[in-house]
DNA sequence: GCGTTACATATTTTT
DNA sequence: TATGTAACGC
């Protein structure tokens, strides 16, 4: 049936795939098939190129789409390919760490921190350095110093232009010893590390940078200086670097992605090969259509055209609630109608939103219409108070160094060791110019009698040895025994299950969380505490999700990113919420804000309802709000308004508006003017001279397509959708436009 | 050392 | 509103 073996694909992703050797950039618009270009790229070296898998490196940034890459190339290739290197960015460069420790500061069992761990050990530094912590809040201070090593910045170059500067820095060299001390790592170091391990050692780039013939990069828009870097460094021998990535789709700007890498990209390299991806396979062309006319208006990017062959598909429904409660209640209510009792169609919906408070009112809306659901993301597994316990318990018998987890753990359950024991602790290390963990293992070697015992002296040191002879006979453990003998070991000699199993609701809830732990250490049993330490430091909660693929789904904007569905509800479309209000003052924030919008209209393949609400409660008290600026953005010609004006004005209420208005509440009367709603259109004094469809040509824009055209004020403002440059909005007085 | 109460605080969270 | 943290008193 296939004559030839890119049949499949269209002209600009055979280009991609097919692309030469150097550097190649492809801008991959949603929707256009970049997961398959990316794997039939890897297949084409392999099968077309006789590259061996094993000088092919591959990096994504969530274990979901390494995994589905992987798969995927197998699968095209017949073949396991074990050889690849297809990971995370984060675990490719654990992988290569754990390699190369000994030309680095620490051991190669490091461990890895994750986010908390992080802000628990900035809080630290800040009591041991007695900085203000209501000045210096940590989060901020850890914001700070992620940022800084994003930047690959070491504490003696953190720039130090105030006073304020001066403390962060202090406090970043202090927690990076701290860190060292551990023999840990957090998720910034992993990147840091290997930048400057590459950066240092002529030997060691020089090997990696041979070994990858071809590196490929998913994402690339999400990339930070430290990546960017890293991907410069270990191409730096071959050459070859493909990176698949769409500036539009950045939206983790906050951890220091920066979209700008994709100019930067083409400044570096300015022989690469660049190719768009805009032929969409996922939408209708009214949303991409919808889509684009909010995107063209942020400033520097690659303007794209993308089309379906699809069809138009139906207009976007817009809803404009009376409150927060209404607006859940429409959209569950709306789900239920359009399920119409098939129970599995639940699949294609997704309702979408800005913060993950906002899931609370669709939850309870759920619950009552009693539709089930499924929450992605909101309180993380790994989290979890009891689950991160256990992890600490397993981290410290790994590497008693790790003094987070030491801490965390030595008074869990409360065993009488406070604060004030953990300091002479501390003090009794410090002089003997070791760790806390190893002292305690002293202790536990030599027993009542040793000296380390008298210096502690009293009840506490009683306590600490209690506590230092169970981490010993773990520590045994964990070389004699399998991994879930360890595991409950701990579990027993801690007498953890009874601490947790206090009789309450949450109790039983918290004691199956440490079950549903215990069963993913069986599945390590063979691999070790190692790789089991590792992978739940790197891995995410999406990935161990119970998959429930018939009930709707509740996710935040982020978490929607790479996923797509039949029927998307995006709720909170208010100023303040989406554009949120952090992000207000700040023009790149505020076009992080589009592109977060962006990318929640893309996931819909068929229909995209746009939901808002004239008055939210948040924090308590109930405010009101006006629609998001994003809104004015989408021609009306797109769009279906439905909702409390359109209401008053309709004879004969749909079926749909008939439900939700059982919900509705009145609306309070406004009172001050910028609550009072829009006013209604201005009389028309002006003829209509453009109707959507009709195709115009500007002086210096040439032709573009009339999208739309209402009149205001006695004016008629048409939306043209340029050819040359995108989506204008223009005054038909003033623009000579003709037609064409 | 531990449990209670008052109080501040409040986006997004691939790893 | 709800949640986590800090100070307080036993």
């Amino acid at each position: 049936m296939q004559s030839s073996p890119f049949s499949h694909l269209n002209d600009q992703q055979r280009q991609a795939v097919t692309a030469g050797l150097g550097q190649t950039l492809v801008l991959a618009g949603p929707g256009s098939g970049k997961t398959r270009v990316l794997t039939e790229r890897i297949a084409y070296l392999v099968r077309d190129l006789a590259v061996r898998p094993y000088h092919i490196l591959a990096v994504t940034f969530t274990n979901k789409a390494a995994r589905e890459m992987q798969s995927r190339v197998e699968q095209t290739l017949g073949d396991p390919c074990r050889d690849l290197w297809l990971g995370t960015f984060h675990s490719v460069c654990a992988r290569m760490l754990r390699r190369e420790a000994a030309v680095l500061p620490f051991d190669s069992n490091f461990v890895i921190m994750d986010a908390d761990d992080q802000d628990t050990l900035v809080k630290r530094v800040l009591k041991e350095l007695n900085v203000n912590d209501k000045l210096y809040r940590a989060s901020g201070v850890h914001a700070a110093i992620s940022n800084a090593k994003n930047n690959l910045m070491q504490p003696k170059d953190y720039p130090r232009r105030n006073y304020r500067d001066e403390v962060i820095a202090r406090v970043y060299e202090r927690y990076q010893q701290m860190l060292l001390q551990s023999n840990a790592l957090d998720f910034d170091d992993l990147l840091l590390w290997t930048v400057r391990l590459l950066q240092e050692n002529p030997d060691v780039v020089e090997r990696y940078g041979r070994r990858f013939e071809h590196v490929l990069v998913d994402e690339f828009q999400d990339t930070n200086t430290a990546q960017y870097l890293l991907l410069k460094l270990v191409s730096s021998y071959h050459q070859n670097l493909f990176v698949v990535g769409d500036e539009d789709q950045s939206i983790y700007r906050w951890r220091g992605a920066d979209y700008r890498n994709v100019l930067r990209f083409e400044q570096d390299f300015p022989e690469a090969k660049k190719i768009l991806l805009e032929q969409n396979y996922r939408s209708t062309q009214t949303v991409l259509d919808a889509a684009r006319a909010v995107i063209d208006r942020n400033p520097h990017r690659t303007p794209k055209h993308l089309f379906t062959d699809r069809g138009s598909g139906e207009r976007l429904v817009l809803f404009e609630a009376a409150d927060d409660h209404s607006e859940a209640t429409y959209v569950v209510d709306l789900i239920g109608q359009n399920m119409a009792g098939d129970r599995k169609a639940g699949s294609r919906f997704a309702v979408m939103y800005r913060t993950n408070a906002q899931s609370r009112l669709l939850e309870e809306a759920f619950l009552r219409s009693g539709l089930p659901y499924r929450l992605v993301g909101a309180q993380r597994f790994y989290g979890r108070r009891e689950v991160k316990d256990l992890i600490c318990f397993l981290r410290l018998v790994a590497n008693p160094a790790d003094e987070v987890s030491l801490n965390r753990t030595i008074n869990l359950p409360p065993r009488g060791i406070g604060d004030k024991t953990i300091q002479s602790l501390q003090a009794a290390a410090q002089r003997a110019q070791t760790t806390p963990g190893a002292a305690l293992l002293e202790l536990a070697a030599k027993g009542e009698r040793s000296a380390a015992f008298t210096a502690l002296g009293g009840r506490g040191a009683a306590m600490l040895l209690d506590f230092a002879r169970l981490l010993a006979g773990w520590m045994e453990a964990a070389r004699q025994e399998p991994l879930p003998a360890l595991f409950d070991r701990i579990v027993t000699e801690t007498r953890y299950e009874a601490y947790l199993r206090d009789g309450t609701e949450e109790g039983e809830d918290r004691w199956n969380n440490v079950q549903e732990l215990r069963k993913l250490a069986y599945e390590y049993q063979d691999r070790g505490l190692g790789p089991f330490l590792e992978n739940l430091a790197l891995v995410s909660d999406q990935d161990t999700l119970p998959e429930d693929v018939t009930a709707p789904t509740l996710l935040t904007l982020h978490a929607a990113k790479g996923l797509e569905f039949d029927n998307v509800f995006i709720i909170g479309l208010d100023e303040g919420l989406l554009p949120h209000s952090r992000s207000l003052d700040d023009p790149e924030e505020m076009a992080e804000e589009r592109r977060l919008f962006y990318v929640g209209m893309t996931r819909a393949r068929n229909r995209l309802y746009l939901v808002r609400s004239r008055q939210r409660s948040s924090y308590g008290s109930t405010e009101f709000s006006e629609p998001s600026r994003f809104l004015q953005d989408i021609p009306s010609a797109l769009l279906e308004e439905r909702g409390a004006q359109r209401r008053a004005r309709s004879t004969r209420p749909s079926e749909v508006q008939a439900s939700w208005a059982r919900w509705e509440t009145p609306v309070p009367a406004p009172r001050s003017p910028q609550i009072i709603p829009p006013p209604p259109p201005a009389p028309k004094v002006v003829q209509q001279q453009y109707r959507p469809g009709m195709r115009v040509r500007h002086p210096i824009w040439g032709e573009g397509l009339v999208v739309e055209s209402r009149v205001l004020d006695g004016e008629e403002n048409v939306d043209v959708a340029f050819e040359s440059v995108g989506f204008k909005r223009l005054l038909a007085s003033l623009a000579r436009l003709e037609t064409v």
